[in-house]
DNA sequence: TTCATACTTCGACATATTTCGATATATAAA
DNA sequence: TTTATATATCGAAATATGTCGAAGTATGAA
């Protein structure tokens, strides 16, 4: 294993390694159908604002976290409108349970 | 999925974040049984040393790194003698697995 | 245009992490 | 007992991270 992918993967764990980012990604890959997401009732509940007060966090910090994920290639967000639409890469988590097995 | 359970977890990941650890990690998955080990040949592979040269570390960061490993809960370390014995805790890694999943 | 909503960016501060060299400890060999 | 080997601990320095409030940007509604 080459020395970016080891990068890759230790950025990906990083991104992991805080329990708010962690409880976030858990909470969107729980929620989130694999093939996109544009529903009513979880737009809501995907809202920064719905995390940070969840989380007991200010919405900057979660805005953070969500940069932090995307960065990392666990997620990808796109504006639609006044909403931001976000998706899970799966990929990238079946390439972490690959690593690991 | 309660509080401790998160930040277990993220403490795992936490301890994958760093390149060395990372490589520490997987190539003790990779080289040593899961039943123990108390083999010859990779005793000498599996010393500090190697690791610090190998990763271009000092001898006094990889023993820092492999307590982080331990404390995380993922390998076990043991004396027997002047050698260490190291165990990987692939019930650790599976359970990542399945956090992903 | 003005307002409301949702998110991002900035600047700052406190805390944590990484890394090192030096030193300490434990074990076995000479 | 002295020496060699392997690992751990300490103290310090540089860098990174987490967090906040305030201000900025983008979009749609009134």
């Amino acid at each position: 294993m080459d020395t970016d992918e080891i990068e890759k993967f230790s950025r990906m764990f990083k991104a992991l390694s805080n329990p708010g980012r962690l409880r976030i990604l858990l909470e969107l890959a729980s929620c989130i159908p694999k093939e996109g997401f544009s529903g009513t009732q979880q737009e809501q509940e995907n809202s920064q604002q719905n995390f940070a007060q969840c989380l007991g966090l200010a919405q900057s910090t979660v805005s953070h976290h969500f940069k932090e994920l995307r960065q990392a290639g666990l997620l990808y967000m796109r504006r639609d409108g006044q909403k931001t639409i976000i998706s899970v890469n799966f990929e990238a988590l079946e390439s972490i349970q690959k690593l690991l097995k």
